[in-house]
DNA sequence: AGTGAACTTTCCAAGTATGAAAGACCTCAG
DNA sequence: CTGAGGTCTTTCATACTTGGAAAGTTCACT
């Protein structure tokens, strides 16, 4: 049973996500009844039945769905190496992952990590789940620690600080509740924080971005990181830094892919921007001190900044 | 450039690690010609020179040994999809790993974990590196810790304690020097808090089977699991437990899985073996207490507990 | 109930990939 | 120096897979 074709492997893949041979065959430019037929004898070779046919399309059977999933994992593994013999002709498309914070974090600063004459383009994977940078689901991911297994190299980034904050026009701030993460979705000790504090929490949020709203909407007092707070002309620090949850951000990447120019330099930014931005970060520049510019960090303020 | 064929990826695959054509063609069952004209054409696709072809056999470029890597991270990623489909046929290959003692204290029990009359065969993965469960690349593993990101679930096992060891029988135990793991091989706590510790380290080795056979020999003091030491007969505890590495082990499994039959009972049958071995593995079963019997665990030692 | 759209499936001619055998070449041993 | 054993490459007839068009079916909507 070792003579399973991985083509045919890819074909279901896209047989079951498309529902149907004909859209199957939209995407893969392979003809329906080809893939028909490859479907029918994939099931003949395996002796399992995969789909259930009908006139509206193909169905996964339990066993099916199973396998859809077990593809998919070929088919993020697949990509990695699909990237790597594409490179000639197009700039690589590195993938760099990173929390909602650090993730607005880096989007309101774009401009200083990726631009046109780079040789790289850019995706932000914005996900609080923790991808595969061994198995290269992910190029780069901004991390609370550095790596444990794999082949894995890191740098520092510098001490990220979390405080507490509240909108900054609310009549009366000494009457607000919390805001928290539901904790069945939280993750980050900065979401259990407010839990464990025995805070009055009245309104929770499945989101980081959620709670960030109510916070401005004036739902309440919210953890969040300095960065976020502080650029935030609509939040006011609500209380102290929070020691406890400060932490230093790690830079991870795959050991053999760092030597590569076009990640290198997008390494190397990311350092220097991390390094730019060091006192924000770590939420010695609280309340908006630098004035009217600070909301607006990348936007031509100052035409004279970017000139490559 | 998305036309590439995850088919000619797995013959690359092949013919990379055959180091030829010839050797490839045996392993897959596809004649060399057609070798031959299939990584050309992935090479004219792509428009990247992988192999360096000679007499001899073919050789990988730099970029060819990039694909490698990444096309074996695919090869992983296949392996779960075509197991799945081979369960009907044959029974279906487990894959548990575990570091080197935990591997041991499974491989003396064995038959508590996988007979003939199983639904299932079995593979012991032994190594001190972190496999991937959440992408299957093994289906089961013993791990010191709770998991912590992808679907993954996880039992407790039980308390897991460590002790000094030294050999039996040696003239003079308090001149003894400590053996330890060199550091840059040393990941596990209990590898580390030898030289933590200060003591005066004789021998390292890079292996924990060596450090337990150069214990063995009298080389010196070394630290590991209890159940390790305590079943050993020419072993002798050399100092108390070190309460400050006892850990709780846990059995970690992918979510998606741990209702399939046959790795229901396998889980079981760990789970069992774990509560039966409970105070074994916590240090409480000292020296070879049992008497002469001690040395092999699986006989009947107290004959009202097993019935099955 | 009737109509239209969308899907799968069948059939067949054209194209393509395949493997056996033969050729060319290198390496190593005597 | 010569021959044996291994490799890759080329040739060519065969067998297979493929895609277009048309048929058959079912579902959804009017």
């Amino acid at each position: 049973m070792k003579d399973l074709s991985w083509d045919d492997l890819n074909l279901f893949f896209h047989v079951a996500e498309a529902g149907g041979l004909s859209g199957a065959a939209r995407r893969t430019g392979v003809s329906a009844p080809t893939l028909g037929r490859r479907m029918l004898a994939l099931e003949q070779q395996t002796g399992r039945s995969l789909f259930v046919r009908s006139q509206t399309g193909y169905d996964l059977t339990p066993t099916g769905a199973a396998l859809l999933d077990r593809v998919r994992a070929m088919q993020a593994a697949a990509r990695p190496a699909l990237d790597l013999l594409s490179e000639t002709s197009e700039r690589p498309l590195l993938r760099l992952t990173a929390g909602t914070a650090t993730a607005m974090f880096l989007a309101d600063r774009i401009a200083m990590l990726c631009g046109p004459d780079d040789p790289y383009r850019l995706t932000l994977v914005t996900t609080e789940a923790v991808l595969d940078i061994a198995h290269r689901e992910v190029d780069l991911g901004i991390r609370n620690r550095p790596p444990e297994g794999g082949n894995l190299a890191s740098r520092p980034l510098g001490m990220l600080r979390f405080a507490p904050y509240r909108a900054m026009s609310v009549p009366r701030p000494e009457l607000l509740d919390w805001v928290a993460l539901d904790p069945a979705h939280a993750r980050h000790p900065a979401a259990l924080w407010v839990h464990d504090q025995g805070h009055r929490i009245g309104t929770m949020a499945t989101s980081v971005g959620t709670v960030h709203q109510l916070v401005r909407a004036g739902a309440g007092i919210g953890v969040m990181p300095c960065m976020t707070g502080d650029t935030d002309p609509a939040l006011a620090r609500a209380g102290p830094i929070i020691e406890a949850l400060t932490e230093t951000q790690h830079l991870v990447m795959h050991d053999d892919d760092r030597h590569r120019p076009p990640l290198r330099r997008l390494i190397d930014r990311i350092l220097r921007l991390y390094d730019e931005n060091a006192d924000l970060l770590a939420g010695l520049r609280p309340l908006r001190g630098a004035g009217p510019r600070a909301a607006s960090d990348q936007l031509p303020s100052d035409p004279g900044a970017g000139s490559a």
